[in-house]
DNA sequence: AATGAATGAGCTTTCATTCAT
DNA sequence: CATGAATGAAAGCTCATTCAT
């Protein structure tokens, strides 16, 4: 008995995917990212993750809970938190100005959207075309980060340090700037050299400057 | 009693589309719009349109003709020329302002994406999963919208009337406002009150101060 | 009213087909012959014929009668009153010796094979697939044909200038003969260039000499 | 007892094919020999080899890599190297005289067209439109064995015991005299009696003396 | 657990046939 | 008569899912 095949890391809490089920799920992200969930076949999947074919439905009982399964948890456990706690400590530094607070969280996100890019492709493709995923994203970002992000601005405004304007336009305007950026930068032209620098900087410039105060004049 | 049934309008070339065409055309559209490209059934499509399976195919001689034909033509007939010639007009007018500028090109472009929000849906969901949908793009908006931006906003900040920055970072960053108000007023929010004046006004505001030059101060 | 519009050939007995028909007729044969029977869509026809999908029907009430309204006619024309014909000249021409007999029928045979090539190719190819053709050939060649050779035959081993073998069996082997070098003459190798007469020349040696009677020696 | 259900024979390397794709091959020339290849539906294949419909294209993609894949394998298989086999056996035997080298050429023949009724029905009826079958024959038949034939009565003749006539016009009447036999005997009227010592015996001796060097009189 | 052969519903597409014009 | 748009049944083929091994 000297310690059977090292097979079976079990399901400690740590890690609870089985290094099969982990290479089935970045094997359908990956095909559903390329072809789109509807497009792609569980047989392709099986394929690339190196499994058969009957294999992909031990872990996910149907080609859509892969979706689900692949998105909401790398959501759950990744997305929200990551956010949050990003945000948070962001959130929570003694921002002096607005434009240091802006190129913080800026810059956070950034790095979340590489990190992560292939979920949040696949996340944006289907969450339009499948409601499981628009909850998700409702219980998510609408009602956790969305709260928090609002307060946090309407106290910036209160301290005179942002434009008077709704505090979800004012959100809005951020995250707009920086997912076009984003989207460009990943998505639409990732092969393109970008000056990830350069580029903030100029988004920090402008929103801190278009943000700021009116009477700042 | 002159003129009998109305039938058959034949090809009057106004629009070179038959009636019938025109149906099926919208509701592939719909349901595109619905559940995306791939998960359409082209009997789905036929049965919104009223007309039989077969039918389909006369106009259409595959399902992704479908696709294209409805958003190429969406595209070049309306899209483009649209673009260029509302974008045209506000170039052309001479702008004391760089809001009254903004203004009046966010005014624009919120008519135009609320005129065509179905096809511009589609494209944007499946334009990543055909490349006969990006070489639209690149045809369409990439080749003959760009440069012409471009030029115009060099234009601007050579008069100082905009920072100096990469013009097409700063055309990024008045279609990413622009883009995410649209996107969520249309696609992700379409039922909730909006006050369009008010948010123009306020990307006006925003952008406005934001891209002013900034030796203004 | 001098004469009106010259249509309308009416079915005199002498033609009793439409110009349309034959068109229609000759398209048909043409495609049977390239495609067979079952793999030509009527549309290919009508397309082939220059009519429109509909006036095929006309005509015809089914693909089906099309086939058969094809090659029967021109079997029951043809075929049958041809090779009745050619082979009662030959028969009743006082042949002296086999080999002109022989001779002779041969080269009627090949002259009807060349004229009537695409008929008889779709009626070879067609007949194991379609009982309706089956009987054509059972009235046509069984029932009318086979009797007047084989009592023919007969006739000429009474007169001791054939071979003593069952009459259908020589039969058979001069037709084999001749329709082995028809087939591969006019259908699998038609663009070869033959030497008919040569090859006419060797079938009446060989089976002059094969069909001989025995006591020659 | 021993022994469960003989169940999953596995791929011994016997025959490369499956009992489940034997049968699907089988039912597959069965319809096609009955209805030809275009007018059978691959639900009629499936149900009459006892499987879901699905399973046919387990085993042949397209419906018509059945057809080549029955009759190709049967073809590369039987026919070109049996042929060849048993035409070399015959050949290399001393015949004495011309009548016994028929003779054995023509038994030859015949059990292996007996053996291979259906296969060979499809293949002449299939070939004449599908140019993959033409080239199965180009280079099964016409490459390889025609050759070897020509050779062999090019040797007969050089010995004064065959007729001196082109090779290939010999060959063709050896072999039509016995396509003609075997086309009626197994295809026309295989229901009929016949006896095939005596019809054997008859083209043995017509050709026998037809081909017959002509200075033996 | 893992496999992959087997299933059969469902998909896109074709086509013989009809019928209003 | 002739047309060709329209039909809808049926075809070839795919694929999510099951299950015996």
């Amino acid at each position: 008995m000297v310690g059977k095949k090292d097979k079976k890391p079990k399901k400690d809490k740590t890690g609870p995917l089985t290094d099969k089920q982990r290479r089935v799920l970045d094997a359908a992200m990956e095909v559903f990212a390329e072809q789109g969930f509807s497009a792609t076949s569980t047989s392709e999947i099986a394929k690339r993750a190196g499994v058969a074919a009957g294999t992909v439905f031990r872990f996910y009982k149907t080609k859509k809970d892969l979706l689900v399964g692949a998105v909401a948890p790398l959501f759950k456990r990744f997305v929200a938190p990551s956010l949050v706690r990003e945000f948070g400590k962001v959130l929570q530094a003694d921002h002096a100005t607005l434009e240091s607070f802006i190129g913080a969280v800026l810059q956070d996100w950034l790095e979340f959207v590489q990190k992560n890019r292939r979920v949040i492709r696949v996340a944006l493709q289907e969450t339009p075309l499948h409601p499981e995923l628009r909850a998700l994203w409702q219980e998510s970002i609408m009602d956790q980060l969305r709260p928090m992000v609002l307060d946090q601005i309407e106290g910036l405004q209160d301290r005179g340090l942002v434009v008077v304007l709704p505090p979800e336009t004012v959100a809005r305007m951020m995250a707009s700037v920086f997912a076009g950026y984003a989207m460009q930068r990943f998505f639409v032209e990732p092969d393109r050299e970008w000056d990830d620098g350069a580029e903030l900087a100029a988004m920090v410039d402008v929103l801190g400057r278009g943000l700021a105060p009116r009477e700042a004049a």
